[in-house]
DNA sequence: GTAGGGTTAG
């Protein structure tokens, strides 16, 4: 240290202005013990800084991470300088204090000092953050008075504020009357119409930009995300690789792919976005390998998943690394591993939060650990101090029921110290359905029923279980109700990841170019499970028709289709992944399970919840999900 | 100095 701060003083600092450049040399240096040394020196030659000096000062220290002196320095100062303020500002936004940033605008505004094009950005940054409207329109209305509308840092900023404040027709409306606007005013706005789900909007104006960069690009990309529309994302990613040279995915893009790519489970694409971020040196950056945990586990490889996990430095494994890999774990029903996870997190001196517990619970819960998930649950507040939350004990529910303890569910549910919410109820009526009681279905479903009356899946997970104790009167009850309110029960849906193409299909769909093929083998299928010892559980044709018929709608389940279509077009042995947008229903597991013995294949089928993976007549869910 | 960001059950 001393070697650094003798070439610093060798000019022998003897005025104030003497010092700005040496502070201002070390700001952003993370020097803080050098310049708490320089400070030293000036003090011991009674020196008091002035508003330029403070500033650059202040901007030192809070960039140095110790804002408590940036803020000494600042109320030193006697005649402070919009500069100064300026200083202080940037001091507060950089640790996260918005409203505190606001506060020290207004004093500034109270003592006749004027904001410039540099105090702005911030201020209206920290309003958006606040999402507070008035102070936004009250900040928007004096930037005015100061002659900034033509500065587009400005401008950006303020369109920004409203659209994080959900005002998007003022946004629209400054966008429109901006004298020039620059690409990251387009941004803002593409931005905020994604924000609301205004697709079209956003695509509008995208394709309205004559120059887009790399923010352009990502905001589409992460738009269609998080909307749910992962194929668009990864097409405009696409799009961008091979269109525009000129523009390079970063970090933040590949951040915001990735989930499109778990979403759709495509392993094989996500595999070569994973190549491609380390072709371009991301693979070191531990948030990218925390989203590639999570996109290998969402695409049903574990094993890469934790490779990514072992690849993060131990300094760097953060509460949201550890929530990840326990989460893979949970949903693919390895709760042992979730278990021992969790306590590798524990003993690395990570505190978990409400998130570890709504995953190690889920993973005893899909493991049948229920002695260990009531211990961990048990533990939660006084072992681990996490306040339990109303998904910990739905989970506990869920725990309960699946074990088939339903009065030990009850239980929790009566006793509970908030009100049961949907997702209590949810799983108790679930838990109904492998573990037939009328009486606690019914009770569940009412609940349901009030609670989320437009939830089709409610109703169609009791028709269920009417259906499964032969009251097809009340399944036809059910189904009338239904239609009456307009609902319909969301197509089932499957699809596999063939080559790098997705090939969806769905319940008794006729339309794939291979669709004769297909039902050919299907056809053949039952013959060859039958000699195997296959019975056709026709509880889970939801009509009530004749056995046969029941039986022809079971064979033509999309999950069937897309594995049929998986078993044609692959080399024999290659591992088969299908994921479906609904619960695996059970003749599906019970036959999955009787064809990856028959065929020799691995079978890993994602279903709304969770994975199963089949392998030679066993399923890793043990019949338990 | 403005715009784009990962982890959460059923």
């Amino acid at each position: 240290m001393r070697t650094l701060l003798k070439p610093l003083l060798a000019q022998n600092p003897c005025f104030i202005l003497d010092y700005a450049p040496i502070f201002q040399s070390l700001t952003g240096q993370n020097l803080l013990k050098l310049g708490q040394q320089v400070h030293t020196h000036m003090v011991l030659r009674g020196l008091e800084p002035n508003a330029y000096l403070g500033a650059k000062m202040v901007a030192m220290y809070a960039s140095s991470g110790d804002l408590d002196s940036a803020v000494n320095v600042f109320h030193r100062v006697k005649y402070p300088s919009p500069l100064l303020y300026n200083s202080i500002i940037r001091a507060y936004t950089l640790h996260g204090y918005s409203a505190r940033t606001v506060e020290i605008y207004g004093q500034m505004h109270c003592l006749g000092l004027k904001g410039d094009h540099f105090t702005y950005p911030f201020v209206l940054k920290c309003c958006a953050e606040l999402s507070n409207i008035l102070i936004g329109k009250c900040v928007h209305g004096l930037s005015l008075r100061t002659g900034l509308e033509s500065d587009m840092y400005v401008g950006t900023s303020l369109i920004d504020m409203y659209v994080k404040c959900c005002e998007m027709g003022s946004a629209r409306k400054l966008f429109d009357e901006m004298s020039v606007r620059d690409v990251s005013s387009w941004n803002a706005l593409i931005a905020g119409y994604m924000r609301e789900g205004e697709i079209y909007s956003a695509e509008e104006l995208f394709g309205q930009m004559r120059c887009k960069n790399i923010v352009s690009w990502t905001a589409m990309i992460s738009g269609y995300a998080q909307n749910g529309l992962a194929e668009q994302a990864l097409s405009v990613f696409d799009e961008m690789l091979k269109k525009d040279s000129e523009v390079k995915p970063n970090w933040v893009t590949v951040m915001s792919v990735l989930p499109a790519f778990a979403h759709s489970a495509a392993l094989e694409r996500g595999r070569k976005i994973h190549k491609f971020a380390s072709g371009i040196g991301l693979d070191s950056n531990a948030s990218i390998q925390t989203a590639l945990v999570a996109m290998y586990a969402k695409c049903g490889s574990l094993s890469d998943a934790r490779q990514c996990f072992d690849r993060i430095r131990g300094s760097e494994k953060n509460l949201v690394v550890w929530n990840t890999m326990i989460t893979a774990y949970a949903s693919h029903a390895r709760g042992s591993e979730a278990v021992s996870t969790f306590e590798d997190m524990v003993r690395a001196g990570v505190q978990p939060d409400h998130i570890t517990f709504t995953g190690l619970l889920s993973g005893c819960s899909h493991s049948g650990l229920v002695d260990v998930g009531l211990k961990y649950f048990d533990g939660m507040k006084t072992v681990y101090s996490v306040q339990p939350r109303v998904e910990h004990y739905a989970c506990v529910v869920d725990l309960l029921g699946r074990a088939g303890r339903l009065m030990e569910a009850m239980d929790v549910v009566d006793k509970m110290p908030m009100q049961a919410g949907p997702s209590i109820w949810g799983a108790l009526l679930s838990a109904c359905r492998n573990h037939p009681n009328l009486e606690i279905a019914e009770t569940a479903a009412r609940n349901l029923f009030s609670l989320e009356p437009d939830n089709s899946g409610n109703y169609v997970l009791l028709s269920n279980i009417y259906a499964e104790a032969g009251m097809w009167k009340e399944v036809d009850k059910l189904r009338i109700l239904l239609k009456s309110q307009g609902m319909k029960k969301s197509p089932g849906g499957s699809w596999i990841e063939v080559n790098g193409k997705a090939h969806l299909f769905l319940g008794g769909d006729t339309s794939h170019s291979q669709a004769n093929e297909i039902y050919m083998l299907l056809e053949e299928l039952p013959k060859r499970m039958k000699a195997a010892g296959y019975v056709p559980d026709t509880r889970f044709a939801l009509h009530d028709v004749s056995e046969e018929e029941k039986e022809h709608n079971l064979t033509t389940h999309s999950e069937k289709l897309a594995i049929a279509f998986g078993l044609l077009n692959t080399d024999p042995g290659a591992v088969l992944r299908v994921t479906k947008n609904l619960r695996i229903c059970g003749d599906c597991h019970t036959a999955t399970k009787f064809i990856s013995r028959i065929y020799g294949r691995e079978i890993i089928v994602r279903d709304v919840n969770r994975f199963h993976h089949f392998k030679d007549g066993h399923c890793s869910c043990g019949d338990y999900w």
